[in-house]
RNA sequence: GCCGGGGUGGAGAAAUUGGCAGACUCAUCAGCCUUAGGAGCUGAUGCCCGCAAGGGCGUGCAGGUUCAAGUCCUGUCCCCGGCACCA
């Protein structure tokens, strides 16, 4: 008899499955197609771990299995090879990334194939081919076209370690991902992917994700943290006056006029709206000198113009001598060519305009213009806007071109006012104070002017250049400074409120400011009490009476109840007063915590961006036909640390003819993330080696979706979402065929050490699954990964674990190979003379309903202990050879290189994954009796043995009969009998 | 703080979903076999009392529902993961 030598076998076998092509995947197979997708590595220089053998054998086992139930399956793999990890393991080992990275791959190959794992490898895709990220850069040219990448300038997080900008997702707990390292914050031109342009789909999507588990749907849903709320003007309360121009054939009582006089006198305001001459026929000279003589203007003068009283308000400012507050223009132009006709004003006015003088004499400029105006086009609202800067408004009037006798849009620019959000409108009576975040684009703007400006200026620098991870740190206390001389009107009380800077404001989400209601926000509470600002409560929980006051200033209530002291709204429900009041004082919006992704990296070791930025034509993307832009081979490829790519001094390689005007324009030198590669790579898998697409739609309707994700939970927020967000874009942009890319989603847990801890080199608790293939072989090494615990659960490797299922493949060896338990002999005769015992054959077909079922919900750790507790059951039993070839169909998923030997050995020429999956009698997969637990009062007193499925009146009497129950039930009435059937037989007394 | 997941022998874990708690495996102990064993085979192994027959307790803790609770309900503690001043 031959021994079990693993090590030859598995090679052997290995090398039967490459040469048979054995799982090649064939499109447009009329078999159903079942896809089935694993992360793929990046293969680093420490080689694959446990952490990868988890969800590799899992798969494995599930493509094996399900090519033998009559699928198609798709089973493939490649190499995320572009990222940090091979980059930094380059820089430590001295060797071009290139060359460690082919290596590192060749050794990750090696390990995997020595797993026995069944990849189909005529797909192989590896990102850091060109042939490949040509594909990459191809899509992200049409996110660029479709106006969702784009080229900004702010504060990012940034690795100090790894020298390079990161996405929001790749900050986990204030720390980079890869490395740890407290992230700071940077200033920095980047390249973003607009992600929150997909923030309501990738929500959305993810109730059409049954076979998803929940909670990685909470986690995602989480994170893109949508919340409804009401944005709310606060008005400044400062003291501005106005000078108000009307138009051509215009007067000051006329359109709006009357009403916005009206608005201003409301608030206390001064205001001077002269009579322009001659509005019929206006001349520049007559009526720019006309407003110099007759209105009066100082540093707190607010210009406003209303269509030509646009072009004479500019004229002025090019005039006047000294600065004022600012410049407001509502339906203004700049130049006299009307789509209708020629106004009279054509040649009286000289249309250019010295902009520079304009900026320099109005503190601010505001513009707004209408999109529904035909006489005054947008267009003309925003060359102005490009010339004078400023702030830009677009919102159609009531009447086109602003000319209803109300236009609430000029009052909101007219009067400056800090924008809030809130998801608590129905407290506005309660916001005593308003708070700006360090970041918000007005901190900077009043900060020099307060009287305590050095104070405000100093706490803005400090508060930006704090790390994110000290600045929300727990239990720190809050901190603040006051504008002071700054004040806003409370929309609902009319009262005046300071205006705070602090960094518990954040200046990303909402609107960078916030109103404060102290009485029911904790944060708000915390920081009032300790700056003594004032505390108004307005909520009175349910328990008090209707109106009650007994709401406490000594403590703060967040929960819902019954507003007090709000005006008319007193008496209402929060949950009502919330709609009510945001269209009172505001209009409804939706935030979401989701960010833009942060798009470049500051790295050599990634796809270029392929943009080029000319001087002439600003951003040109790289024309297709020129794809892919190559990543230059270079001897120095280290992080600059500046901020600046490596590929910055590359000076043969940056400098390039535009493509537009071909004149000297310089490449893009940042690259892509670690993350662009795999947010498509399993489109690629059907269709891998085109040349004319990234995967074209016939192939990417016969394979896609992928049918089950085998992934790790700690992607769940960063390639999982990454990569949904690019499917949903190019199934919007028709390139992609399913709406969403992964039907179901299967994540693992973690494979601790020995010791229960996240194995580490520093910990020393590493198990090398290497050494135990050479040990023990691959089958022991994978079914004892199954069997550690559930394929969710964190499970921990016990060291000496795996020889229990090496003896158990020991025995499985001995006893297929020995004769004549089961009629295997070279004596004809014998072989038909076995016949399986009623045990055996029961055994077997349990066996069969268990493994099916077991691998249909990827229970893998209960099929293992199921083909052990078989092998108890029938080694002592009589076993056909018809039934060891069903044993081994059913443990070939498990531990293919056996099976197949022994099914070989068995004198089978077939390879054991072309058999068909076995099926079992219903009627068999239970025993020929049963044990019957007999209870008195839910306690054991005594079993029976029955036939099975034998009815109450059978198990009663037997119960009865036995003398313990006899005894026991002896003077005493029986009130219940409970019967469950094959289970147990309880007598109440 | 908020949102998930989870607490079962010395260890990893099972438990047909309310029906004998601890299957299967490791470790440990005893015996057999062996020149030897980190091999193989047989058996024992939740805890406590007891020579024994037998009895009591037992799924983080405290209650509850039920003939019957690891499983359902209420409260509470601990561990792991995610988010975290998101207004």
């Amino acid at each position: 008899m031959q021994k079990y030598n693993h090590k030859k076998i598995e090679a052997k076998w290995q090398k039967y499955w490459q040469a048979k092509k054995t799982f090649l995947a064939k499109d447009f197979s009329k078999k159903p197609k079942k896809y089935v997708l694993v992360e793929f590595p990046y293969p680093s220089g420490e080689g694959l771990h446990m952490g990868h053998l988890r969800p590799y054998v899992a798969a494995d086992v599930y493509s094996r299995f399900n090519r033998m139930k009559g699928n198609e399956v798709i089973f493939p793999m490649g190499w995320d090879a572009f990222g940090l990890p091979a980059e930094n393991f380059a820089i430590k080992k001295g060797v071009h990334p290139s060359v460690s990275t082919k290596k590192n791959v060749a050794n990750a190959k090696r390990q995997i194939q020595s797993w026995g794992l069944s990849f189909d490898w005529s797909r192989e895709v590896n990102t850091t081919d060109p042939n490949y990220y040509k594909w990459t850069q191809w899509i992200f040219l049409q996110f660029y076209k479709a106006g969702l990448a784009y080229e900004a300038t702010g504060l990012i997080n940034w690795c100090p370690k790894d020298k390079t900008g990161l996405a929001n997702e790749e900050v986990i707990d204030g720390k980079c991902e890869r490395c740890g390292s407290v992230v700071e914050k940077k200033e920095l031109r980047q390249w973003y992917l607009k992600i929150t342009a997909y923030a309501e789909k990738l929500l959305q999507g993810l109730k059409n994700l049954p076979q998803w588990p929940e909670p990685v749907k909470l986690q995602q849903e989480n994170w893109i943290g949508k919340s409804v709320g009401a944005e709310i003007d606060f008005e400044l309360a400062k003291k501005s006056n106005y000078v108000l121009l009307h138009g051509f054939k215009g007067t000051p009582d006329g359109v709006f006029f009357p009403w916005l006089k009206g608005e201003l006198e409301k608030r206390g305001l001064k205001y001077q709206a002269p009579q322009m001459p001659n509005p019929e026929n206006p001349t520049e000279e007559e009526q720019v000198s006309f407003v110099l003589q007759s209105c009066k203007f100082d540093e707190n003068t607010i210009l406003f113009g209303h269509s030509l009283g646009c072009v004479v308000a500019m004229k002025v400012l090019e005039k006047l001598d000294k600065k004022i507050g600012g410049l407001v223009l509502a339906g203004g132009f700049s130049s006299p060519q009307f789509k209708d006709k020629t106004r009279p004003f054509h040649n009286t006015f000289n249309w250019e305009f010295n902009y520079e003088k304009i900026k320099n004499s109005a503190g601010f400029v505001k513009i707004l213009s209408d999109p529904n105006d035909f006489a005054v086009r947008i267009e003309q609202g925003k060359n102005l806007h490009k010339n004078l800067g400023g702030e830009f408004f677009e919102a159609p009037g009531v009447e086109p071109h602003f000319t209803h006798s109300e236009e609430p849009s000029i009052l909101r620019i007219l009067i400056p006012s800090i924008k809030v959000f809130t998801t608590r409108p129905d407290t506005i009576f309660g916001a005593t104070y308003l708070v700006l975040a360090p970041e918000h684009p007005l901190a900077g703007v009043v900060a020099p002017h307060v009287s305590n400006s050095a104070d405000v200026l100093k706490y803005i620098e400090q508060a930006k250049s704090k790390p994110e991870m000290e600045r929300s740190a727990e239990g720190k206390e809050k901190t603040g400074v006051e504008l002071k001389g700054v004040s806003v009107i409370n929309p609902a009380t009319k009262e005046k409120i300071p205006v705070w800077i602090a960094d518990y404001v954040i200046g990303g989400y909402g609107t960078g400011a916030i109103m404060a209601v102290p009485a029911h926000d904790e944060r708000d509470f915390e920081f009032a009490k300790k700056y003594n600002l004032p505390i108004v409560p307005v909520v009175s929980p349910f328990m008090g009476s209707l109106g009650d006051k007994t709401a406490d200033k000594s403590a703060n209530y967040t929960g819902p109840g019954v507003l007090v002291d709000s005006g008319k709204f007193t008496g209402m429900k929060t949950s009502e007063a919330i709609p009510k009041m945001a269209a009172a004082f505001g209009k409804l919006t939706t935030n979401y915590k989701l960010r833009d992704w942060v798009f470049s990296r500051q790295r050599y070791w990634g796809e270029p961006i392929p943009i080029i930025h000319c001087p002439k034509c600003g951003i040109v993307p790289v024309p297709e036909k020129d794809l892919p832009v190559k990543l230059p081979s270079v001897k120095n490829y280290h992080p600059t640390g500046t901020g600046e790519s490596p590929l910055a001094v590359i000076d043969k390689w940056v400098n390039v003819k535009c493509p537009v005007c071909k004149s000297p324009a310089k490449r893009e030198t940042n690259t892509m993330p670690q993350w662009a590669g795999s947010s498509w790579y399993w489109l690629r898998y059907a269709d891998p080696s085109s040349k004319k697409e990234f995967a074209s739609i016939k192939k990417q309707k016969y394979w896609t979706p992928v049918d089950v994700y085998f992934g790790g939970m700690e992607h769940t927020t960063l390639h999982l979402l990454y990569s949904r967000f690019w499917n949903l874009f190019l199934h919007d942009q028709g390139l992609v065929s399913s709406r969403e890319p992964y039907t179901m989603r299967k994540p693992h847990g973690l494979i601790l050490g020995p010791d229960g801890e996240k194995m580490s080199k520093s910990r020393g608790n590493v198990v090398n699954p290497d050494t135990i293939v050479k040990s023990h072989g691959a089958d022991t090494l994978r079914m004892y990964e199954l069997f550690l615990g559930p394929h969710e659960a964190t499970v921990s490797w016990n060291e000496l674990g795996h020889v229990g299922v090496k003896r158990f493949l020991d025995r499985v060896w001995l006893w297929v190979c020995s004769v004549p338990i089961h009629g295997r002999s070279k004596d004809a005769d014998k072989s038909a003379r076995y016949t399986d015992s009623d045990k055996a054959r029961r055994s077997l077909n349990k066996l069969t309903k268990k493994i099916s079922e077991d691998l249909e919900n990827f229970r893998f750790n209960t099929s293992i202990s199921a083909f052990m507790e078989f092998y108890n059951e029938v080694k002592e039993e009589t076993v056909s050879l018809a039934s060891v070839k069903i044993f081994l169909t059913l443990l070939y998923p498990f531990a293919p290189h056996i099976s197949e030997e022994l099914n070989n050995i068995l004198g089978s020429k077939k390879s054991l994954q072309l058999e068909v999956w076995p099926t079992y009698d219903p009627k068999m997969v239970v025993d020929a009796s049963v044990e019957i637990v007999v209870q008195i009062n839910g306690k054991v007193k005594g079993k029976v043995s029955v036939a099975t499925n034998s009815n109450q009146q059978t198990v009663e009497q037997d119960s009865r009969n036995l003398t313990a129950v006899k005894n026991l039930l002896l003077g005493q009435t029986v009130k219940r009998v409970i019967f469950v059937q094959n289970r147990l037989i309880n007598f109440v007394v």
